[in-house]
DNA sequence: CCAAATAAAATTGTTGACAATCCTGTTTTT
DNA sequence: AAAAACAGGATTGTCAACAATTTTATTTGG
């Protein structure tokens, strides 16, 4: 009960009630979503976690009404399942839910990747090897958190340079729910997982090359190992009992 | 100002008043999300028309509060655009967006096809068979509308069959906005605009044979043409100053 | 003791009144 | 006369009380 309390940061803000003084109107919802949905991707609200509305508002210090928006946008980006007169909860994404999830990676990066090939120019490639050489910094520094977020962040600038927003768009959303998937089915013999920064390389390199065939390949090789570094089989892990009864 | 209203179909139950006997109660927030967004579809409701909560609620005999949620999740489907504080218009599809969706549906769409190759039996190919008869019909009969909708249930039903819930999910919102955009850009000099049986024919027999390499390439000409048929050069017909000064 | 029925509590859903913001036409100022 | 300032109405946004539903606890009957 008092789990979904005290897993999130407290909120200074809390004790002053609903009718605080705000910057602007929609700054605070955006705040609460991003708080929520932080705690989401990290764990600390595990996946089949109820959220009430009551106890959250409350930690925020926001009204029910406003909440409860949040929680419609979160259910939009399928980080939590609404179901109607029966609360949110954090999603637990199936196995064959998880696979698909790459599945559509590998399809959507690989046009991007494509269309990339055609749009890109010196400029770009030069941004994307900075990238690519900050992501090398954070592994070495042992930082893999900050190393996933950079990560996650190639691929992003990726679809933005490609300038198809309807694709970056569901992109963005596959992103933003990879973390979700791989803590929930991460392979604890594996070694940290994470997206291989030589395939980064690789890929700017044949973007340079103006090579798109090798690089549509390599980017699906690239999420196939990242796929093979999770424990996908049939249930067989801990995780899958929380999956399973989570309903 | 009135335009809003008289455009839609009539609500028999609106004079009632807002607090009518109803069957369950998610069901009248789905009829009202379905009549306005068919109004849409059918461009009853063109692209930039503001959509005016009261109004429409006293249409429908529904709250305020109801019919805000609806326009919610018009805004998410991308049919409308929904901004703080100004209300929300039936979306303007620009050019450049509408190229993006049709690359997205050859992204998508082709690995659909590919992975519905793979997994697809006898029992499938019948039902496609039996849905490509029944277009065909209703072409020859001349209803176009009709028509066109079956060749959207044909592409749905296919993804549907690939298994893949991820991109069934988002070919779904694209199949929905193609008619937006299909209507706003057809060129009026082309035949009556659709999908060509034939190619969908033409993908069931390389389904059947098993050669998902010709899957893909007849799916990706068969959007190519789709796209080829609506007049997305750069602005020069009179529903682009619409999109334009929209906003 | 278990199961079904029932009562109480907790939780989600809805609404109408109120507040904040934006839009439009008018007046005032330069 | 053009631009800025203002006023009024129209429109969207918010909230707190109320209603409906689900969940939990208790009782009752077999």
């Amino acid at each position: 009960m008092t789990a979904t309390r005290s897993s999130l940061p407290p909120n200074t803000d809390a004790a002053d009630g609903p009718a605080r003084k705000r910057g602007r109107l929609g700054q605070q919802e955006d705040e609460v979503f991003e708080r929520i949905q932080q705690a989401i991707l990290d764990h600390r609200l595990p996946p089949g976690t109820k959220l009430k509305e009551v106890p959250l508002a409350e930690t925020f210090g926001v009204t029910r009404g406003l909440l409860r928006k949040v929680l419609t946008r979160l259910a939009h980006a399928r980080l939590v399942d609404q179901r109607p007169n029966r609360g949110a909860k954090v999603a637990s994404p199936s196995i064959s839910e998880s696979r698909d999830l790459f599945a559509a990676r590998r399809a959507i990066e690989g046009a991007i990747v494509d269309i990339a090939c055609r749009r890109i120019g010196a400029r770009q490639i030069r941004t994307l090897r900075k990238m690519i050489e900050r992501e090398q910094q954070a592994y070495r520094k042992d930082e893999v958190r900050a190393g996933l977020k950079l990560s996650i962040d190639f691929h992003r600038v990726l679809a933005e340079m490609a300038g198809n927003t309807v694709l970056a768009g569901f992109l963005d959303e596959l992103l933003t729910r990879t973390p979700l998937v791989i803590l929930a089915y991460k392979d604890t013999r594996a070694t940290a997982t994470g997206c291989d920064c030589e395939d980064h390389g690789a890929i700017a390199d044949a973007l340079e090359a103006g090579d798109a065939d090798a690089a549509v390949q390599i980017m699906q090789k690239h999420l196939e190992e990242l796929e093979g570094q999770l424990n996908l089989r049939e249930e067989d892990s801990t995780t899958d009992l929380s999956a399973i009864f989570s309903r």
